[in-house]
DNA sequence: CGATTTTTTGAATCATATCAACGTACGTGG
DNA sequence: CCACGTACGTTGATATGATTCAAAAAATCG
């Protein structure tokens, strides 16, 4: 069982024994959520890291009455509100479910306790690290990227999203209004 | 010797034996860089991750023939282009020095012999998670605050760098022109 | 089908960029 | 120690890109 989450760990660190990865399996628990719900609220500790077995989620926040989309995650992605899972204090960010999900919780106190084994340090190590990595693009990006450029890279590398996000989520994480989006596709279009 | 580095490490893994840190030692290396000079160029390889003595250095990126400076590093901080660094692949950024700097270098390979030890991995493990809260904070901000918030933010818990920091550079930080940061500071003055 | 949500369009406005000019400070060589 | 050159900061005028608000059109859902 949870095959593909022993594969994910794997992949990372090779050398988790069987034993190992049995003992993480005794940490890990099943939760449904349906379209609309929160996995993770604003305002709350954030106590498990996910991992999204179906469905589809998506990480944002709020900026005065609007919401801001930092992030959308699909079957085999993992997911959290990582500083508050990890500093455990209050979530700056929200965690909403935009298809049926069924997500594998790690809570925050058996993940210590794995910490105990080295293989997990490398394996939290090497999580932190790809998701720093993903970080610093996703900033460069804003910071260098128009709006339309940051669209194309869009298209070309979660064009599946496209298909499953509202435009106007799309918008607000590319960084502008769902309108100016709006104008940018039509504009694109003229091509 | 190197104190300033075993308390930066003792602080984030307080289990790290004397022995443990007598074999960090003999894999660090000093190295001074003067004012101007490069400690990561754009394009190359960064081969290690290196603490601050002394000094003022900057980690910025080129589009479009402009500078945007991305961060300010001074003595007690750590710096690297840490994803050039993780992956041993081209940097995207460049690591330039603002005031004369003594700085302290741990190679690549150095640091995966290290990883050996449960404890290092614990370190990398806390490094690496400390600078995605750094980024994750810095992305948000740059989502939803103004420039002139970002430049409020910046003089209350960065007031020492903007001494020393030449205004454009701060600009670039702050993600606007440097004229639109005169203006901002213009307006801001009138109250 | 009707009701609601999402996307598009238009017009006015605002924030920031650009370009060009000028002022000021600073450090260096004479 | 001064004068000059270079780098930095400021200011003004104009241009551009993105937002806002309002409304219509299109898509989705029960």
């Amino acid at each position: 069982m949870f095959k593909a989450i022993h594969k994910y760990y794997r992949e990372l660190v090779p050398a988790f024994s069987d034993q190992e990865l049995a003992e993480l399996d005794r940490c890990l628990t099943i939760r449904h959520i349906p379209k609309g719900q929160y996995v993770v609220r604003e305002g709350q500790v954030c106590r498990f890291v996910s991992f999204v077995n179906k469905g589809l989620v998506r990480e944002f926040y709020s900026a005065d009455q609007k919401d801001v989309s930092v992030g959308f995650f699909v079957a085999g992605d993992y997911i959290a509100e990582y500083e508050s899972f990890l500093t455990q204090t209050p979530a700056a960010a929200s965690i909403d479910v935009l298809e049926d999900a069924e997500i594998v919780d790690l809570g925050f106190a058996d993940m210590q306790r794995l910490y105990a084994y080295p293989n997990y340090q490398e394996f939290g190590r090497k999580i932190a690290e790809l998701l720093f990595i993903y970080l610093n693009r996703r900033n460069t990006a804003l910071l260098s990227f128009t709006p339309e450029e940051r669209y194309r890279k869009m298209i070309v590398d979660q064009h599946e999203l496209l298909q499953r996000v509202p435009q106007y989520m799309l918008a607000s994480f590319i960084g502008v209004t769902p309108e100016h989006l709006s104008r940018i596709r039509k504009k694109m279009s003229r091509n």
